[in-house]
DNA sequence: TTACTATGTGAGCATATATTCAGATAGATG
DNA sequence: CATCTATCTGAATATATGCTCACATAGTAA
């Protein structure tokens, strides 16, 4: 019965295979969270590089480029959801990225992204919009 | 000489060691992109409906629960960065996601989620603010 | 043609979000 | 103690973003 609000489905077995092949809500919003997380730039320098090396706030700031307050702010963000750790040295304070999962994400969509470059006339997303 | 707005690191080494590791701008930048497409409820339940059968846009709105307007409109903004690709039948749009970075994606994200889970207390972060 | 269906689009709105600013906190040092 | 350093925090602001609404477009069918 694939039916919202008045509207029936065009393929109503392809809804159901989908319904049931979705994931639980609470599930899928944890892993849309990740990708929010990774879906800043300011956000992806720093766990970029902290999935090489330690670093503290302020080389975070120098590296990345923005004030100490701003790494500050998305540090908590990221501490918050468990994406970094964070220990005191003296009165310095150096995060990490120890889950793997986090550099193999980056991986993936360095991959997805020469896949999409490679299929294509010119760069960017060769030029937004784009039908087909 | 990692220095920047005055700023003076504290360990020099390790910000140009991470400087000489980071990614191009440009290139970070697409990689911030896909993932920000995948940080939205609404796209990453298309997008992940998508890597396992093709959807109109009818269903994909009966099965994600938002009007067709706003399937429409995500649509487009997936389109304009290659995520998903349409072909016409009749007068149904079909879509889908060809890419199988973008399955792994989802499937590494997922990794992630029962790893924070596991490693904790109680569920979501274990209820936000954390230190260490 | 006209009517119908499925999808697409632009403007407007309401919410979310990233940064700055000013000041607070915690540890180290004299 | 006072001072300095490194980090943290709340409020405010400016921008980004997702949805709705009304309408446009493209294909189908009478």
């Amino acid at each position: 019965m694939a039916k919202v609000e008045g509207l029936s489905a065009i393929d109503a077995g392809a809804v159901e295979a989908a319904q049931a092949a979705a994931l639980p809500e609470e599930h899928m919003q944890l892993i849309v969270d990740t990708f929010q997380a990774l879906g800043d730039l300011t956000r992806a320098r720093i766990l970029f590089a902290l999935t090489k090396h330690p670093l503290c706030v302020r080389d975070l700031a120098i590296l990345v480029g923005v004030s100490e307050s701003a790494i500050s702010h998305q540090l908590r963000f990221l501490r918050d959801r468990r994406l970094v750790r964070s220990r005191r040295e003296g009165n310095t304070i150096f995060y990490t990225v120890d889950d793997q999962h986090v550099a193999m994400l980056f991986k993936e969509a360095d991959h997805h992204v020469d896949h999409v470059r490679r299929g294509l006339p010119d760069h960017p997303y060769s030029g937004l919009p784009h039908k087909d």
